[in-house]
DNA sequence: AGCTAACATCGTCACTCAACGATAAGACAT
DNA sequence: ATGTCTTATCGTTGAGTGACGATGTTAGCT
């Protein structure tokens, strides 16, 4: 039976997984947006910034910065560590690494 | 006056200039859907593709797919050019490795 | 304990997106 | 000209996004 009938991978048109597809999907999602495209480089230029460092730069209120800034957490582009009272954001470079190579199998 | 006034280019924090932080965010939003991903990757698969195998292949309604289309051919990414009562999609390579480009340089 | 500073979360509003069915538009056949 | 096939567009609905101010939360300071 499973000789005729195609997996799923077999169905999927593309080199990229379906779950691959939907993580470059989701990566791309991310930096669907200016503001988080300009905080990521700013991360990627400083090793590492404090949220606030960050919210000066932007013409955004704190608030919105900080919403932009859980996205790119939650997509795992960005981590933020705690330092006394302040976070101390950096991006992760596993996953940004993940999401060059995706696009590159394009 | 102009040589202490910092262009817009130099308050950018990255490599990247705004316009292409914003070039790049247009692309990333075009493929922000797995839906469009996946149609990119057939239509990389596939030389080139008439519109109604892509909506063949995929669990969307032919005017769904028709949008995704409209997206991405919006963004540069795919051509579509009309042949009879058809119309022959491809994807469009110097925005593509442009995208490939943008996403490398981070 | 109480205060302040830094950041996250909440609540809200306007706007955009994704999906579909229905309908329009265009090119070919008869 | 009429009909048919293919694709695009329209209209609508529900869900999601981006922005902000206001408020909550946590860590240090006095």
């Amino acid at each position: 039976m499973d000789t005729l009938k195609p997996s799923c991978t077999d169905l999927c048109t593309s080199e990229l997984t379906q779950p691959n597809q939907q993580a470059l999907a989701s990566l791309c999602k991310a930096l669907a947006h200016p503001a988080r495209v300009q905080i990521l480089q700013i991360l990627i230029e400083r090793k590492s910034c404090i949220c606030g460092e960050i919210v000066e730069v932007m013409p955004l209120s704190q608030s919105t910065v900080s919403e932009h800034l859980r996205i790119l957490k939650q997509a795992g582009l960005v981590q933020g560590e705690v330092d006394g009272p302040r976070v101390c954001y950096c991006i992760n470079p596993p996953m940004l690494n993940h999401f060059k190579t995706l696009i590159a199998a394009l």
